[in-house]
DNA sequence: ATCCCCGGTTGAACAAGTTCAACTTTTTTG
DNA sequence: CAAAAAAGTTGAACTTGTTCAACCGGGGAT
């Protein structure tokens, strides 16, 4: 039952009536995605939000110099979501990209707005979300500003042990922000 | 009119009726915050939010080390919280100090969370300017992993050049995560 | 089974940013 | 106004992280 592990992370965020849980959830619709497909593409406009049952992404971005930078990883449990592209309809920064088969629930763009509006029980789910992630984030930065790499790469893999075994080296460095080759180095420097 | 200033920042982010409106924003006090005092400290649990009407603030953190790293700089027409002590009553990391004398409006957490639930559009108020936070917050990491200390100088001095003239270069230094000291030499290799 | 492509490792030269210390300039305060 | 404190500058030595190039090894596709 992939509805249940979303209703127990609803339930985590806010209280919720079992009516508008269910209401809510009954929204979102399965789907799979096979290891390195892509859930969303940079340049495309994002039409939904989604939600990981099972599996991992990587969601990251490409810069101008072709660098690869990793914004998050979302395994089981985690949402999945470009909020700039959603909200505002803009071409995506962002790529969603499964890093192995990886099941997903997924709500559409339409749906989610109006359920905005018919379920304020909704706007109070994404507000203490968001909230949370924006705490998150704040730490992220802090710890990028005074933390060095290997810190932050000791400190990664103590936080998220269950997913850095998904991941390879290179999504590792780019998501602490430094090259592949220089993550070996640390590595290297821990034994 | 300081609550015009506020109550226009609420409509740039949503459409809220003008009775909620005003109902909302009776419960904030004028506060009168001279130069270098407090807002916040580090240690303390947050029992307020704000909204800043005239002057500036610096939101920073101090860690182990003795590092100073600044979040954020609050000029007129910027909100200034520290979400996770409001959120969670624990103690804060942040430390909210005026750079010069100020005057915010400062909501407490009782009447906000009671506004919470009396008034829903004040959940989708927040829900929208976290959300907007929060994708800010991405970018700002993308762009302290992809852009070297001196293209970001740039870009903050040209993104926000009306605050940049009221900060010091160590005030400057420590939101771009280098050391004043390079920040110094940014500068002479600029000329 | 084979090929090859991708991930990881290593080294050397280099660039970016820090540290410390000494000094100058500006701002604050009594 | 004077004295003191804080902010900014500069240089030299140092650390952290990058770049490029070469090499190794294992897993996937055919």
């Amino acid at each position: 039952m992939p509805y249940n592990l979303l209703k127990q992370n609803i339930n985590n965020l806010v209280e919720m009536s079992e009516e508008d849980i269910n209401r809510f959830t009954s929204y979102f619709k399965p789907r799979i995605i096979k290891k390195k497909d892509f859930l969303l593409r940079q340049g495309n406009v994002s039409k939904f939000e989604g939600f990981v049952v099972e599996g991992c992404f990587r969601v990251f971005t490409i810069d101008d110099k072709g660098n690869e930078n990793t914004l998050y990883f979302a395994a089981s449990d985690w949402w999945l979501m470009d909020i700039d592209s959603f909200t505002n309809q803009t071409p995506s920064n962002l790529n969603i990209q499964a890093l192995e088969d990886s099941k997903v629930l997924i709500i559409n763009r339409t749906d989610k707005l109006s359920l905005y509006q018919t379920i304020p029980s909704v706007e109070k789910l994404f507000r203490v979300m968001f909230q949370k992630a924006l705490v998150a984030w704040q730490r992220r930065l802090v710890s990028n500003h005074c933390q060095t790499a290997k810190e932050r790469y000791q400190i990664f893999v103590e936080t998220y042990p269950h997913i850095a075994l998904k991941l390879t080296d290179k999504h590792i460095a780019s998501y602490l922000g430094i090259t592949h080759e220089f993550l070996s180095k640390i590595k290297k420097s821990l034994n």
